[in-house]
DNA sequence: CATAGTATTCAGGCGAGGTA
DNA sequence: TACCTCGCCTGAATACTATG
């Protein structure tokens, strides 16, 4: 037991039995309640009006107020406060004494973990100018009981108060007038900026520094008056509590940075900086009283070629400027000079032909959200119909269970269904296939694959998807999850029961096919798996790694990229680069683009002749192993290297092959000469 | 216009959930 | 399990506003 705790129990404040008794199922309002009674002396609670309120910290405990005090000149709202009514020992209470009554009620029957969470009440009685002397927090009457903690709390807020002096956030417009420094006006003039405006100048607080909070908040008064989002902004905002806007940093460098919105859809909401906002504190050596500048502009304002259609306000960025001493601190640390003593300008297309290199990496990173809502909105624009898995439905799948990627397990969400009708459309998935999908996420690419016909078996890891989806999908019988990893899982019996359990049902399955988006960092292992199952498979259809699907498909001889994945991959399927599909089209975004291959798998028949899969596979793992040594010595664990030699003259091969130079029918034709030997 | 009560603002606290 | 990140909540400071 803590300290504290101990003195009060020595003074008969406290006792376990209050801790348990109160301890559970306990709220402020009843605490204002039951002491109201006792002030009031002989109501019980229930007699007493309790205002239907959410928030319970400020209490106003007003004598009678249905007759109204003479000289109060405003109204206070009923649900702000707790209101006793008509009892005479009340209404002529002196207010010092509902004070200390007060203050005498809680300390008998509260111990001092609840007195803490009923810490403002704010007191009126008749005489009203001592009730304004006396408007004390109720943790301020309790810290003078010699509670340590509190009077480390209260010198705490008096340091910080202290600290705060003079430099309180004024509510008014009384800031400096804007003024942007040359080097951003060049550079957002060389990204055709426009609508350049000043969203904040701030003084950083602790709370913008600390690393525990990581977050710089942007006063709203500030903001409010600057409308710098767009319609469709604030609705993803609200919707989905951040928005990814590339930023330029007090260094002029481009990254993106998380805008935040707190309290969305109530009266006070805020808007805040997150992530990396740590990092460029950091970077910049940020700290508190330093002065900076947010601002915004939109880019390819009007350019619906870039903006896919969807608006012509271009595409919301962010500029952090620093002010006053806080530039010598940022340049110190990069140890550049930086100026800002220019006018501010309006910045309208001063270059309207270039282009920096910074504004195109920007357009190559644009937002998650106008990325893919620009396609959305194009779409419609054909005529198309409406696809219930645009990006949209899939943000809006994984708000509805509060989820948000996670990273561990490299879930990367597809916002564009038209691309999962091509990976469809790849497989030629028909009516009566059965499709296996590994990792559905929200369902947008099994939709597309019931809707062709299929009968789809999911994988999927995260239990949590796995519960979104079945739900999506429980109304149809073709469709069933397993809440498993695919890697480790044993896929030939699922696969067999669901055939079995198709065939009971009556129906014909014509082909079975694996139609699916994973994660890229397990690409390779899903690969090997799948490839070798041209008994139950026919088709198999990746969104991989652009990188990693290049390298599978189009790997050729005498390249650093040749490697025994390719001969396993030309062993077991005929593979086929379908289409690359750029990074912009997931949520959130990786950091490379993707592309669908399609894998052709062989049915065991037709793999080439060796004698033992396993003996194969071994040789050439061996081979690969010493990939700059000559065969004949990274393979004299088979046989000798007299032996190697000859089986290499009978491929057509030197004897001084290395194996990066053996295709796989190479490959073929020297296993089987050396499992001869 | 002065006064005093109410409303608003926002820095800082802190707990919850996620991640390494 | 410790650390990180997020976002709601609290309360002091300040602005607003009704009244005489």
């Amino acid at each position: 037991m803590i300290r504290e705790e101990e003195e009060e129990q020595k003074m008969g404040l406290l006792s376990k039995k209050d801790s348990d008794e109160h301890g559970y199922g306990w709220s402020p309002l009843d605490t204002l309640a039951e002491a109201a009674c006792f002030i009031a002396g002989q109501k019980t609670k229930e007699e007493i009006l309790v205002p239907p309120k959410k928030r319970f910290s400020n209490f106003n405990f007003l004598n009678d107020m249905s007759a109204g005090p003479s000289n109060m000149s405003t109204t206070p709202k009923e649900e702000n406060g707790l209101i006793i009514r008509g009892e005479e020992e009340v209404s002529h209470c002196p207010i010092e004494q509902v004070t200390n009554l007060l203050e005498e009620y809680l300390i008998l029957n509260y111990p001092k973990k609840l007195r803490s969470s009923c810490k403002s009440i704010t007191i009126f009685g008749q005489n009203l100018s001592y009730a304004k002397k006396k408007r004390a927090s109720f943790s301020n009457m309790v810290s003078g009981l010699n509670v340590k903690k509190d009077i480390k709390m209260k010198k705490r807020r008096v340091v910080v108060a202290a600290k705060n002096k003079g430099k309180k956030v004024k509510f008014d417009n009384d800031l400096p007038p804007p003024n942007l420094p040359e080097e951003f006006k060049s550079l957002i003039g060389n990204m055709n900026g426009t609508n350049v405006q000043r969203l904040v100048h701030k003084s950083l607080f602790e709370s913008d520094i600390k690393s525990q909070q990581c977050r710089l908040l942007l006063p709203r008064q500030q903001t409010k008056s600057t409308n710098f989002l767009e319609p469709h902004e604030k609705n993803m905002l609200r919707n989905y509590g951040f928005l990814t806007v590339p930023l330029i940093d007090p260094k002029l460098k481009q990254q993106e940075i998380n805008l935040g919105l707190w309290n969305p859809n109530k009266a006070k909401e805020f808007y805040v900086l997150k992530s990396p906002w740590k990092r460029i504190v950091s970077e910049h050596g940020l700290d508190v009283d330093d002065v900076v500048e947010l601002w915004s502009f939109r880019v390819n304002h009007n350019n619906n070629e870039i903006n896919g259609g969807y608006d012509n306000g271009g595409q919301l960025h962010f500029a952090l400027v620093l002010v006053g001493d806080a530039i010598k601190k940022g340049s110190d640390k990069e140890g550049t000079t930086s100026s800002a003593n220019d006018e501010a300008t309006p910045v309208h297309n001063s270059n309207p032909g270039a282009r920096t290199p910074t504004s195109s990496s920007s357009s190559s990173s644009l937002c998650y959200i106008r990325a893919c809502a620009g396609k959305t909105k194009r779409r419609v624009g054909r005529g198309r119909r409406s696809n219930p898995d645009d990006n949209h439905a899939t943000l809006t799948a994984l708000n509805s269970k509060g989820r948000f990627p996670r990273k561990s397990l490299g879930q990367h969400y597809m916002l564009d269904s038209e691309i999962n009708e091509q990976l469809t459309a790849a497989a030629n998935v028909g009516e009566g296939d059965v499709g296996l999908e590994i990792g559905p996420g929200t369902g947008s690419l099994t939709n597309v694959l019931i809707s062709a016909g299929a009968f789809v078996l999911a994988i999927e890891k995260d239990p949590h998807m796995a519960t979104l989806v079945s739900e999506r999908f429980a109304e149809t019988e073709r469709f069933k999850v397993l809440k498993e990893d695919f890697v480790k899982c044993h896929i030939h019996s699922h696969m067999s029961s669901l055939l079995g359990s198709i065939e009971q049902s009556g129906a014909n399955s014509r082909y079975t096919k694996v139609v699916a988006n994973i994660p890229f960092n397990i690409s390779t292992n899903v690969v090997k798996q799948l490839l070798p199952m041209g008994d139950i498979f026919s088709d198999v259809v990746l969104l991989l790694q652009e990188e990693t699907a290049l390298r599978l498909v189009e790997s050729s001889l005498r390249t650093s990229e040749y490697r025994p994945i390719n001969i396993l991959v030309n062993f077991y399927s005929d593979p086929e680069f379908i289409i690359k599909v750029p990074r912009t089209n997931f949520f959130p975004q990786p950091n490379v683009d993707a592309a669908v291959v399609k894998f052709k798998l062989k049915q065991p028949a037709h793999y080439p002749p060796v004698s033992s899969t396993k003996s194969f596979f071994s040789m050439v793992n061996s081979a690969f192993n010493g990939k700059r040594k000559m065969l004949r010595r990274s393979l004299q664990h088979i046989c000798t290297p007299l032996e190697i030699e000859n089986a290499l003259g009978n491929v057509g091969r030197p004897s001084t092959s290395r194996p990066e130079e053996l295709s796989m029918d190479d490959f073929v034709k020297l296993h089987n000469l050396i499992v001869k030997v």
